[in-house]
DNA sequence: CTACATACACAAAACGTTTTATACAAGCGT
DNA sequence: ACGCTTGTATAAAACGTTTTGTGTATGTAG
């Protein structure tokens, strides 16, 4: 490690023969410069390939050209890195890259309000908070230091706040109970998960309302999000309880993946047996035996536009926000015996 | 947004009775302060939920808890986010879930050298540079800046290196090729990419090794990576120029679902007219019809070594580098002809 | 009583910027 | 010759820390 000194304004103003002012002025666009100085200031800074230093331009100014991002459930976890969370690292994933595409940078920020923070958390531009829950205390706590920030998914705490951006998630359960009952289901039981946000809150409602529609009696089921592939297995018994549904539409893929384990255990074999669909596609989904008909929340989408608000947000610009994304039913072997949708 | 003013030295300063120095000693075991002192003002400044500011504190210092990833094979990329390339944003992820675990955060940055790049880039804690080319640009202007940084995969062009990480590449294709040649293979054709990186080389040196030892003509051909699936689609011919191969090893998984396209199209069927085995896990590999039998590469464990080893360097300590981490073969569908390993 | 440590606290400089306020010409109208 | 713009450039303050150096009691040895 050589001690390398990097370039900085006053050895460019030194070159110049003026003054730091003007320097900064130059690169800036602001002051009262000739046209003739400012330009032969630029070129020397490119020449000398000055680069501002941004913490010491964030200590004035107040923007630092980095936006965070926190992953709610993920937080929740005891552990961190369980496998079937695929959603939210490609969403991440995708975030990173849209936010590079503008010019920002994507840091990771871990849960804000317990234990000690990443330092430069607070001097970030804005945030990405990904399924708040009701009344989130990390929302809480952007809001109470003025840091701009999108949720992904809607506060339900937050009826009026319009910087969101979701996946269409009653829809996206509609389309899924419609593709059930396009392959003959009749009843169809129905599991979420316990975390209070929108996407729990949206589905259990399109579940509802097609019950409803349909005159059949509900079969709700809640099953909290951590409990993964072991909790799916183990709410079998209960989701056999009234008799075998026709169908089975889980919010979570590591719910779904649990249940088509367990139904095999008792000899119960999708699509013959029963149907199984879930709500968002995952690792368990895909590799599952037979695979499990999912929805793609398309987080490639959904991550292009929470940066995309999130950056005209910080710019002071007035974005417009609740933005919905459509998301796309994946049919697979596990709910498709071969009829043609809209027979 | 309201005007919201953090609590600052200053204050903490006041409340407590005592200058600045006197705080910042307390709080960062500096200086010469009575233990009575130095405890008092703790409690002020927790009491009053004083937090450094991470900029003002990065100006004079130079850590700010915050790490760099540099994902070289995708700034090769035009496009910036194409299918299949969730090895790596589950190692990214991976990467920020151990970060976070050590008390940094991580922060994608987009290609260092060409551009302009983010502001904060140069001021960052140190750097993971995945999979760097011979003599990689980004590695230079690294060294240039004295930034510490550790690559995924050797650096082929600094052999002395220590600060690496990466899979047993050479034993992964060991593996692969062992596996292929239980279920039947006796000649084998390989495909690998074209990046200058210590993947390919040492994938490319057990397969001379593997044809060597058994006697076998070389069949190994050289795809750029980037050409992704339909590259591998529109090798197809020449792989058959001399005879179907009993086995094709292909390094990358876009290529390997293209080559099992390309195949199915000349009515070439795996695992029944030929194996197909492939070095990395991908989506295009699980989802592939038939599976294809992939080598995983612990993405996490890849990370958690990285991080580790890189938390090591930036706090000045001398861990030990060189870190091999063991890979996994996931035997699928496309080489299984059911004959147990060992007979 | 003097000289000299020792213990404690603080003032001021420094980090690299941006921003605000000021200075100095030159030109112009009176 | 005077005051007033206008155009150009700079000095100095500010951002919130850390670090360096200085100062003042207090105690101790001679």
């Amino acid at each position: 490690m050589s001690d390398y000194r990097s370039v900085t304004i006053k050895d460019v103003a030194a070159r110049a023969g003026v003054s730091i002012t003007a320097v900064s002025h130059a690169l800036n666009e602001k002051g009262t410069l000739s046209d003739e100085t400012r330009q032969r200031i630029r070129e020397i800074a490119t020449a000398m390939g000055y680069q501002a230093d941004a913490l010491a331009r964030g200590l004035r100014r107040s923007r630092i050209g980095v936006i965070g991002i926190v992953l709610r459930p993920l937080d929740a976890l005891e552990d961190y890195s369980p496998p079937g969370i695929d959603y939210f690292l490609r969403f991440a994933g995708a975030a990173a890259v849209s936010a590079l595409g503008k010019g920002l940078s994507l840091m990771h920020v871990a849960d804000l309000v317990r234990g000690p923070v990443t330092p430069l958390a607070f001097s970030l531009d804005g945030y990405i908070v990904t399924d708040p829950v009701r009344d989130d205390p990390v929302v809480a706590l952007l809001e109470r230091r003025s840091i701009p920030y999108v949720t992904l998914g809607r506060d339900l705490s937050k009826p009026e706040a319009t910087n969101w951006v979701a996946s269409a998630d009653a829809d996206a359960a509609r389309q899924g109970l419609r593709h059930l009952e396009e392959q003959g289901a009749r009843s169809i039981a129905f599991v979420g998960g316990t975390d209070d946000n929108s996407w729990n809150a949206d589905g259990e409602t399109a579940y509802r309302e097609w019950c409803e529609q349909h005159g059949v009696r509900q079969r709700m089921f809640r099953l909290p999000e951590g409990l993964g592939e072991q909790g799916g297995h183990d709410l079998v018994p209960n989701l056999l309880n009234g008799g075998v549904p026709d169908a089975i539409y889980s919010l979570t893929g590591r719910h779904a993946a649990g249940i088509q384990a367990g139904m095999r255990e008792r000899g119960l074999l999708a699509p013959d047996d029963y149907l199984l669909a879930c709500g968002t596609d995952a690792d368990q989904t895909r590799t599952a035996d037979p695979p499990i008909t999912a929805i793609d929340l398309r987080p490639e989408i959904l991550a292009r536009e929470t940066v995309d608000l999130l950056a005209g947000i910080t710019r002071g610009e007035d974005p417009a926000g609740r933005r919905m994304v459509q998301s796309r039913l994946i049919v697979r072997r596990s709910s498709d015996r071969g009829i043609a949708p809209g027979a």
